[in-house]
Parts: C-alpha cells; structure tokens; sequence
DNA sequence: AATAAGTCCAACCGCGGTCGC
DNA sequence: TGCGACCGCGGTTGGACTTAT
C-alpha cells in the first residue's frame, strides 16, 4: 500500500493498525474530540498522519458503527440508492445508519455488483443488460454473464439453486443441504426465489422513493403479488395502468424486485438474462421506436440539467420523477416552515424519507 | 500438502471544495 | 484575489484470507 505525501516526509507509519494505536486514537478522541485532524496523530502520540488517523476513526473507531454483515434489507437498499445517486458511497451511506461509505463501495465492487449482473441488470446503468449492451458488448455481456451463471453452479451454495438459474417452469429447489457453505457475502436470500426465503419481503423502504429506477416505483406491486405470472402480461406488459402518468414518464424499463428475479419470468425460461430482455420490451410499450428515442433523450436531457449537487442536498429535486408517485404513504411529515410554498412534489417526496427515517430512525 | 487463483477489505492516493489568512 | 492548509470523497491497491486445483 502506499503512503501520504505527509507520511513520505514526516518517516510515519503505514499500513494496518495496531491494537496499540487503535487504543491510542481511540482514548484520544473520545477524551478530547478530534478537532484538528492534523493535529490528533502528535496530541495521541501516533506516528501516523492526520489523515489516516481521520480514516481510521471513521471507519473502524467510531463508536457508533454497525458490525457484521449486511442485512438484505440494507443491501436492497444500497441497491437502489445506487440506483439514484450512483458511486456517490458517502450520500448512500448516510441512508444506513453505522455504515460507512467505505465499506458499502467495498460491498458494491465485491459482491453487489455481482449479484445485478446475475440478475441481468447492469449495475452501472441499473437497466437490464440486453438493453444496455449491443453489438460486440452485447456478446461480452452475455458471456460475462454465463461466466457468471457458471460459477455459482461451480459453487457448492449455489448449486442448490442452479435448476432456477438454469430455466426450467418446474424448477426444484435442493431441500437436502443447508446453506452453511454459502458465501461470506451473499446470502442465500439473494439466490433463492421468493417463496423459498422465510422472513424476507422486498424492500419496503424505497417503495415509493421516486427513483429515476423502477425499482421502487414497481415494488409495491410486485412485493405484494408474489405470483411472477401476475407481473406481466403475456405479450410483456406491466400489469400496472399504463395510461398512468407513471407509465407514460417513466424512462426506465419495469423490473420485478431485483430479489425475486429469477422467478419473476413469465414464461417457460426462467434465466434472470431472458427474464430482463422480457422485462425491457415492456419499456414504452405502445411507443415506435423513434418515439422511443425521443421520449429517452428528453427525458434525460431534463436530468441531466439539473445539478446534481442540487439533488444530492435535495433530493426532493429528483425529477422529473417524482411526480409519479402515489400519495399513498400514511406518514405524514411536519410541514418545512421555512420551505416557502412547498409544492406538492415536494411533500410527496418528503414522505419518502420521513418512511426511509421511520425505518432506520435517522436521516 | 503445496500452491495458484480468487475474494475481501482496510488503508492509501489524489483530487476538488472550503476556509482562513 | 491568491494561496496554503485542511477536509471529505471516490478510486485504487496491497495483502491477508479462502477456495480450487
């Protein structure tokens, strides 16, 4: 690992710390504050510089951090704030109380991203692979994809599961072992289809945040109807009123809840790739394809104009989504005085993330 | 049992923003 | 206004650990 510049001239030390100096840090901040991060390594009597000091305490010191794994629900979540905000880790971690910015960008480029993929969602864009890729890309995805199909069936925890990947309308689930040699990092939630998942109903967090994604703006559905025939129609439709505003705003292709993927195909393949190719010709159904194009290029010319910085301090600017969402939240948030003439996006939104504060207890 | 390959995560790097002088 | 110190963030990397061969 490298070194600070600081680090080069002032002869510090590097690289992981020792209990010796977790509990330096540690006595030194909590005593007196850290105050002046440059100031801490001398004030504590560590050989370190300011800023892995500021480091160390942010992501392992900090009294108040969450241990252990994630939850799924966190992991749903991360899933579609990153949808939102994108590699903006510091944002998405200040929606999951005791995590760090850090550690959510290591579980997104570990195993996060991973999990889309199988899914067939590009975890870039958050919109099915096939409909992201073409051409060359195209192919590489799809043999990314198998690669990737390939090693879970590699994989002793995965293999249990391979009938659902591999595509079948009677798929079997392998009751005969249980799931103590599942990857550190992906719970068998994630592998199993719903139904076969004890505790779990998808996030109900982000329901009705109005992610530019459809995540959320389909759960409700989906998470209630737990029948994947009932999701689409036949010929890929959503079930939900397409001549909603929803449907008729909406830029981003319908996808049933990311946990419930690989059985949410309504036909006899089942493979989470032919489920989101399925899913993606449902996107502006009833549309020509130029109109298509046009209603795309619209509508993120419109997201593109506004700042982002604007929405990141605000979300209550993420538009022009929001007004698709249904006021069907029973919590109700104090009115913002100080905001004047709050318009009723803004109050829908804010709905949104008086739900996310019911159910971490902060924002 | 040895070792190569893969995975995970703590920690560093470098950049941009902010603030005080 | 310019400059430097500091802070915070996202990207990257080194190495410990695990798994596969």
């Amino acid at each position: 690992m490298g070194r600070h510049s600081c680090c080069y001239k002032q002869k510090l030390r590097k690289g992981l710390w020792s209990p010796e100096e977790d509990e330096k840090l540690l006595t030194h901040v909590t005593k007196y504050g850290h105050g002046c991060w440059s100031s801490v390594p001398k004030q504590a009597g560590l050989q370190r510089c300011g800023k892995s000091c500021r480091l160390r305490w942010i992501n392992y010191l900090r009294p108040d951090l969450k241990r252990g794994t994630f939850s799924q629900e966190e992991e749903d979540l991360i899933i579609e704030l990153h949808a939102v905000l994108g590699n903006r880790w510091s944002q998405i971690a200040a929606q999951l109380p005791g995590r760090t910015d850090n550690e959510i960008k290591n579980l997104w480029n570990s195993c996060l991203k991973k999990k889309l993929k199988l899914r067939g969602i590009d975890p870039v864009t958050h919109k099915p692979l096939s409909e992201v890729q073409n051409g060359d890309d195209k192919d590489k995805e799809l043999n990314e994809l198998k690669l990737l199909k390939s090693e879970s069936r590699t994989s002793d925890a995965t293999k249990a599961y391979t009938p659902i990947m591999e595509g079948c309308s009677s798929f079997k689930y392998n009751n005969g072992t249980s799931n103590t040699n599942l990857p550190t990092n992906c719970s068998s939630k994630d592998l199993l289809p719903d139904g076969f998942t004890t505790s779990y109903t998808t996030s109900g967090l982000m329901s009705n945040f109005p992610l530019q994604m459809n995540y959320a703006s389909t759960s409700d559905t989906f998470s209630s109807n737990s029948n994947p025939s009932q999701w689409f129609t036949k010929t890929g439709r959503p079930i939900f009123n397409m001549n909603s505003e929803f449907a008729s705003h909406s830029i981003s292709t319908v996808l049933a809840p990311a946990q419930t993927s690989y059985l949410g195909v309504p036909c006899d393949d089942i493979c989470a790739a032919s489920y989101a190719e399925n899913a993606s010709q449902s996107h502006f159904w009833g549309l020509t394809d130029s109109a298509k194009e046009t209603q795309i290029q619209v509508l993120q010319n419109q997201t593109e104009e506004a700042k982002w910085g604007d929405y990141v301090q605000n979300p209550i600017l993420m538009l022009p989504v929001t007004h698709l969402l249904s006021d069907n939240l029973g919590v109700m948030l104090p009115h913002n005085k100080q905001q004047e003439e709050p318009s009723q996006t803004c109050n829908m939104f804010s709905k949104d993330i008086q739900k996310l504060t019911a159910s971490f207890g902060h924002i």
